[in-house]
DNA sequence: TAAACTAGTTTATAATATAAACCAAATATT
DNA sequence: AATATTTGGTTTATATTATAAACTAGTTTA
């Protein structure tokens, strides 16, 4: 009846940046900071799980002289995200 | 961009529990249970918390003489609900 | 009448989320 | 040119949350 939730997706911050990521070719930490209204420090732990569980590769470079933090999802990632959703709807029928 | 989730909705097992009372006039504990395939304890505390909130009723009664314990849901707990579910769609826009 | 089961609650622990504190380098200020 | 501030993060400490284990109170069964 109830599928359960990935919970490495079922945490709004994650969740918010599989959703960026999912809808973006790649995306800038300082963007996805922005976007989510999130902290710097709880978005680097956020973003390292996700890195972690291969849904997502981060790549470090420059741009000018300041680093440089760009995110991309991965095809688990964005499989992942897709069952998330359809498990998810298994809780949300309505009245 | 991304709504804030009602942190009591955002957790599996409670919203499994609104889940099947937004669609039921009520249930019972034993049955939330077995539906959810979860522990006592843990639908215990999680039933406790929706009660505090607002979001259901409780109410203790005997089939026999064994105890029951009866769940509703509240106007603010379907409300909160498809407030909740709404606010999950702005994550789910898919590729 | 003792063992096992039912229907839960309370409590201890494990897991998780989050921000505070920190770091290194770049840029701006006086 | 020194120093203060900002940028782009990471690490770590703390608060919150979820969860199961242990317990309670009573009932049914052997």
């Amino acid at each position: 009846m109830f599928k359960d939730l990935d919970p490495l997706l079922h945490s709004q911050l994650r969740l918010a940046v599989m959703s960026i990521l999912i809808s973006a070719v790649e995306a800038e930490f300082v963007f996805i900071r922005e976007k989510t209204n999130s902290t710097a420090g709880n978005l680097s732990v956020q973003i390292e799980k996700l890195r972690e569980a291969g849904y997502i590769s981060v790549e470090k470079s420059f741009k000018g002289k300041m680093p440089r933090t760009t995110c991309r999802i991965t095809p688990e990632g964005i499989a992942a995200f897709e069952k998330y959703v359809e498990d998810l709807n298994s809780y949300l029928q309505k009245k």
